[in-house]
DNA sequence: GATGAATGAGAATTCATTCAT
DNA sequence: TATGAATGAATTCTCATTCAT
């Protein structure tokens, strides 16, 4: 299946490294061909434009997250429980590509109106994945009444973007996966202790 | 006061609707000018460059944040009041302000290093705040033992500019004050109930 | 072989003319481009930036000069024959292109001392020239003793670029070549009869 | 006489020191002003505009050496005496100023064509004397006849333009008046000795 | 499909000059 | 006279994108 469309591959992977180590903007699309090994009009055989890459980037990971997710809380049983399963994966799979990360949390925040629209929509698979969790809190009557549940999902989401973002900022200096713990903690029970 | 270099604040002010309604990087330093009513060139009388009318508008607003912020919380006892003054007032100031929250949440979340660095820095003085919060939580035995202080920040952080985010995201059409309760039970008791 | 790189001698032919005619800093590159039937990108594939092109103009003509001197002063045995010849030849050569007269007598004569640095390395074989001229002409002892060579050449070159620049500057309105025989011997034999 | 119009001779000095040290380009008119000790817009009132500054310049200065050149050459008797003279006084005054010689031997040579004119036009009192000194010697037959006195004068102009302007371009690190007397045999008798 | 030479739109910034005080 | 804050015109260069080969 890597066999398909290699080259559309090498530059997924070229501009991730490229534009991790330069930014988005100081990314020129050659310097991105020229790490990928294919001509600069090559590039124009796969993307529509330049944005295309970066959005193309988050999809690409974005299905691998979803799909790993997906998988990995379909393993637990409790609300509670994938929700702890969930914010360790996604630490996890960040640890590991170290270069995506920094696209994610720092170059993608870019305002061109078109590309936020094109981000959230892709991130859209991503947070059906804590609606359904929370859901399923709710089903279970574990989970707070009487809030709307979007706002608990922008609890969620902001609580692990926000410590990835953190760890991003600080040179991923420290062990992002070890912290999953107390921030499913903290979300669940809440800072305070009564 | 607002007598004292009047071209500073009218440029300030100027940038902050154009670069709401255009984007920074489609807000051209002449739009902000004729905005503002100055010459274009009188704005590198004020200000280094055009980054550095961002960093500015960003500092200068922050600065009565935070002036606003220690105020309204000093007029309250424990930390978790404390916490909802906080969370109250920033949701507050921010709809007063409907550009400068776009200008904030959006536009400022460049990925140029430099400029990542220097909001940061203007950053402080408001993590400070939240900090001094949970410190006073921490002393009166209230909040959680056995997890980073800083951690507890980066939840609540996350938590504000994540809901704030998403009412900007969504055209600003609901109210965010109305929602600042339920933030603060969610941050402060948790997400589920037992 | 006029074949090769066609754009870059379009461009340094473009921007002979339209510098002679409006002075370099006169001469913006889209006048330059647009003369050499190029886009103003164009430039840019060819050429560093402007003050490039200019001293491109300058080594590209100075090779030509030097490679032709060279050839006729071959075929002159004695020094003074020689020296005749080179300032024929030169005045020869500025006559049949008097756009590039204008650039060598006047635009070049530039301030930025980046600029000044890079002449003075391209003038150099030139002057190698001359050199070799008065080397001749005191291994034959035909040259007065005890001065130094390098100020006979000053002397020399001096005496050329003073009557070429006036020439210039008069628009080049009587015959330079004409006076190649009394220079040669106002230089040769110098000013005064006794 | 030096106490009337302080301001004038402030703002002359204090723009041969700058434009000296940085170019005629890099020298903003704030610069020089600062250097004068007086307000920008004072410039303003003694001068047309920058380039009348530099024109000034040479026209103060240029008026200082026509002046001691004639008094210095009426002490001589014979034209080759005088030119001898002259020759060395030339060399003493630059020698004397070295921020004066950079600005009119590299500084000076700007491109613009009024003021090269203009230039040209201050130059005339000091060609003058040389042409003076010339027929001076023509009448007292010692000087090659059948040649255009024009071109004589721009054989000795262009002697002493080249010896200064090659000095200056290596940092005036050696003695120029000492190579007067040669320069002086040299254009006098040839730089042959047959 | 692949190439890479050529295109040309687009904007930040400087700085000589003015003029109200 | 003297000041200096304000003005605004003016231009190089970059780089995403195209298209002939």
């Amino acid at each position: 299946m890597i066999k398909k469309r290699p080259k559309y591959h090498q530059i997924i992977e070229g501009a991730i490294e490229v534009i991790a180590q330069n930014g988005f903007h100081a990314s020129q699309v050659s310097k991105i061909a020229k790490k990928a090994n294919v001509a600069d009009g090559t590039i124009y055989l796969y993307f529509k434009n330049k944005e295309d890459i970066l959005i193309s980037v988050f999809r690409e990971k974005m299905a691998y997250f979803v799909e790993e997710s997906a998988k990995a809380i379909d393993m637990k049983e409790s609300a509670s429980d994938k929700l702890a399963e969930f914010i360790r994966l996604h630490y996890t799979l960040l640890s590991e590509s170290p270069y995506l990360a920094i696209v994610t949390q720092l170059e993608l925040r870019q305002s061109k109106p078109e590309l936020r629209y094109e981000i959230n929509n892709v991130l859209k698979d991503y947070l059906n994945i804590i609606d359904s969790i929370i859901n399923q809190g709710m089903e279970e009557g574990n989970i707070r009444e009487g809030v709307n549940p979007k706002l608990i999902r922008q609890m969620v989401f902001g609580a692990i973007d926000e410590t990835v973002t953190t760890w991003v900022m600080e040179a991923q200096r420290y062990s992002l996966v070890e912290q999953a713990e107390d921030v499913h903690q903290l979300l669940v029970h809440g800072l305070f202790t009564n």
